[in-house]
DNA sequence: ACATTGACCTGGGAGC
DNA sequence: TGCTCCCAGGTCAATG
């Protein structure tokens, strides 16, 4: 499933694609996935106009268009499948857009099992005010006062530094799989409270944080069990995990036993020994 | 305000 | 082979 450096892979493969093509129709197969699809709405606001912009924001991706964006989450299981036919070629595909522009028309759909994932809409002016974005904190990447933030934010609170990252109010874009690796990197127990982790290690978690999710994305995402590029390839930034799905396994840097625990129901990888603090 | 838990779904793998 | 159980990358809603 698709952390942040799998959007921003995917959102980068599609830009190309859909910037300054129409979307002349949008076709929904099933009128829910996680929450009920606002349909008819999404048609008015999306249908035959240019889309201008794509983008990421957390874990979303939007298609602008002149006064309306188009919101989509792929929660755990979702993904895109670019075809040059209206037919589904997958099970579970609830959406389907057909887009013409440039290049020859061609159809994206919307393809997620477990419907987790989110399709909604916006005016363009109002996105900030949304449920969905109105509480998300600041991006992760290119992100100077990320260490700061993150220090100031945390004093006082009991809950596990791991947990704490990976609450979106926080900071956007750090998963399970980047929570673990991150605190692997800057050395800090992952069960460790955040209101008592120091600020110095607050900016080397900042630094771990930006590098881990730039090495993957460098990558082409992680690659598990759902997650696959439009063009169907598999990332492989998994190849590359220092801690994360590796239990048992010797830590990369002193060789002691990788410990799995379950923090707020997620597992958590680390290293007892390299991550004392 | 903060912390914790349950809920939403399907599919794949492990174990018997 | 087939059944059951457990697990999975997210995040919101409800509850203390």
């Amino acid at each position: 499933m698709p952390e942040l450096p799998e959007v921003e892979t995917i959102v980068r493969s599609l830009r190309p694609l859909l910037v300054g093509s129409v979307l002349e129709e949008a076709v929904f197969h099933r009128p829910d996935i996680r929450w009920p699809i606002p349909v008819p709405e999404f048609k008015k606001a999306l249908e035959g106009q240019p889309i201008q912009t794509v983008e990421r924001r957390s874990k979303y991706m939007l298609w602008n268009n002149k006064s309306s964006v188009g919101i989509f989450h792929l929660g755990m299981t979702g993904r895109f499948t670019i075809s040059d036919t209206a037919a589904p070629t997958l099970p579970h595909t609830h959406a389907s857009f057909n887009f013409t522009g440039p290049a020859a028309p061609f159809w994206i759909h919307y393809v997620d099992p477990r419907r987790f994932g989110i399709i909604d809409w916006d005016k363009r002016n109002h996105l900030l005010e949304h449920k969905l974005f109105r509480d998300l904190g600041p991006e992760p990447l290119a992100n100077k006062t990320l260490g700061q933030h993150l220090f100031q934010l945390s004093r006082g609170r009991i809950l596990d530094i791991k947990s704490f990252i990976m609450d979106a109010k926080t900071v956007v874009g750090v998963g399970n799989i980047y929570a673990s690796e991150s605190l692997f990197l800057a050395k800090i127990r992952p069960t460790k409270a955040a209101g008592k982790v120091t600020e110095a290690q607050f900016e080397a978690l900042a630094v771990s944080i930006q590098s881990v999710l730039e090495k993957s994305i460098r990558a082409g995402g992680t690659t598990f069990r759902d997650f696959r590029h439009t063009s169907g390839e598999t990332g492989y930034f998994a190849q590359q995990l220092a801690v994360y799905d590796r239990e048992g396994e010797p830590c990369l840097v002193c060789q002691k036993t990788i410990l799995c625990i379950r923090q707020k129901g997620r597992a958590t990888y680390y290293c007892a020994i390299c991550q004392k603090a």
